[in-house]
DNA sequence: TCTTAAACGAGACGGTACGTCATGTCTTAAA
DNA sequence: TTTAAGACATGACGTACCGTCTCGTTTAAGA
């Protein structure tokens, strides 16, 4: 429906070559220097679109970041699915915290602090990348879950935030290191849990 | 010593009104806009001194933004001791995410967004209050390990991530809602842990 | 001949309608603006025509702006015929200046103005407004010739630039008043001329 | 008593080689391609000055570009004095024509033009350079009273007009030439009057 | 009746200049 | 030597119009 109406707008339609060369310039411009580097000018400049051109599509510097972000960031984290659970989960934590050491870890820290000014950017990102995150890391919860890996009365979102929030902030105020034992130490206390052993019996 | 070399120094003593009347216009604008009002021009106008004062002495937005939230919010998140650990540590968890539910918790999440193109910023406010925090709830640990209703083979510091890192994501990206539910749900699924509990016997 | 050629030319008419709101709504932006708030864009919005339809039929700004304040000022500067020619001239500058102290004289001076960067505006101006009031006064002042009343070997042209020339310094710049003593004085001045009256004998 | 106050205001001085190099630059910018070309931004690029301290000191495009030409012409029409007023008067009058039919007179047109978007810009054209002007041929005019070649009642300010204003047309809308010859028989018509001769006895 | 050419609305697009804001550096005179 | 005042170069902001350019629709003449 939606597409039939937008067939029969009048009008010269959207040049898809700029909506793309402003795209890859504002992904270059991003990886470049992150959010520090990142103004609508030079974006303009270095796609060759003008300034209201970028302005007409994108309300904010925010939201072209993110989309610019999400459309070269297509392949996410991804991991191997083996027989244990905990296994892929420990995987695909370590494999994140790679990502956030890289420069692209540099990149997402500036979109979420451009968030501060502008909820959407956030929202974006959110949206984009981190429910497609979820949805991985949930499946294998419940798989670990039905495999017995995992206690069958677990809060599958609270797990989640207790192993991956720890990411976010290594990631944003350095308060952790994010190597690969860091990890495993992480995932080992959540796993466990941090109150004494029920006695036996 | 230092006392006596400055008292000694040649030249106009540092004005220390001055000093105040700038911490104090600083800290009022940050409670008004958090950080995206805060400007250097802003804090001069506000407080009567003039620009160049204000960077002779600090060198940038961000650490100025810190020192004076620091300032100013010296009464930091305290709670009264019980005799269960986990109580303590429950109550503290609620206390922090109600404070970053308020006004102080949007200044917050602008220092750490400002944090990423100044990282002396979230340093600032890493060593000036985190640092304080985590010697509260290090010693509740303790306390509660000493008691037995800890690990005694606990890593604190996975530990202390799992239990507050999901405030700030919560914070800064909306991941979660920060009530006191959410809190309680949290704090058990990082008390019982997320593996299934060892078979008895 | 043209009007044959056009009527055969294939496609479709220029639409009359459009042609019209395009030149009112040109008229009432200069009105109530002056050339200041004049915009092409402003024209095609309050018309609903496209910009493209007026810009196929208007060059520039300042032809349609010329056009749309001809059309609407079709009863010029008219004064009733009297014996006296010279009474009759009074009464035009008169006329002519009230007009230019009137929110039209508002008008005028954008158009002049704006014709110093699209001569043609003010050519259209010229011919469209000057060259009919001219064509009035001019044979006022033969008429005075004729009656005795002006001198028989007299320039016309010069006669017409010296009456009526300060009306226009007057209007664009504010170098005198246009009120109606002005005007008799300056009448006063141009008839008897400013040499000394020659010695009679 | 102004002086004194300001030597004694705080602050850094306004720079004078500053002021010069705009003033300059605007100049040239005038010269090269009247109110046409002239913008803010043109002028900050070639006077190296940023656009800011434009600001500061000017606050339209018009009052600059007053300034600038003001500046620039300080040597305005000058002509010798001889023992007939009316010759002298007939001299300067070329000579004023001479500029206005000059690249000059393109810029003083661009001037009066902005003057209608910016009524200061006119004025402070008006004081620079016309009440100069006007002090000189004022003289002249008076001292053909006293030398009884120009009538002892005559209205000096409508004189003025009728003879002076006829350039500005000229200049302003092409009404005249401008030329030696239209002068001449501009002058003469005010000279004699177009009024019939008295009769003589 | 069909074709074809123009008029027309809508609106995207590359531009230019605008006037403003905040930055961080600098100069000056008083304290 | 510190301070308040403020001038300055820089660079980005977001906006307003400009004039050009597709688009698809509508209208009428000619084949």
């Amino acid at each position: 429906m939606s597409t039939a109406a937008e067939l029969h707008r009048p009008g010269r339609k959207r040049c898809e070559e700029t909506r793309e060369a402003i795209l890859r310039a504002a992904y270059h411009l991003l990886e470049e220097g992150g959010m520090g580097k990142f103004t609508i000018e030079g974006v303009a400049a270095r796609s060759g679109a003008a300034k209201t051109t970028i302005y007409r599509w994108w309300p904010t510097k925010g939201r072209l970041a993110a989309e610019a972000f999400l459309t070269s960031t297509a392949t996410a984290a991804m991991v191997p699915e083996t027989s244990s659970a905990i296994a892929d989960l420990r995987a695909h934590m370590r494999l994140l915290a790679s990502i956030f050491r890289s420069r692209v870890g540099y990149v997402i820290a500036g979109l979420i602090a451009e968030g501060h000014s502008d909820p959407e950017t956030i929202e974006a990102y959110r949206v984009g990348i981190v429910e497609r995150r979820t949805r991985i890391t949930r499946t294998i919860i419940e798989r670990g879950i039905a495999q017995g890996e995992f206690r069958p009365d677990l809060d599958v979102e609270a797990a989640l935030d207790a192993l991956y929030s720890p990411l976010y902030t290594g990631l944003l105020m350095g308060f952790n290191t994010l190597d690969d034992d860091y990890i495993d130490r992480l995932a080992d206390t959540v796993l466990h849990g941090i109150g004494a052993a029920p006695r036996a019996g």
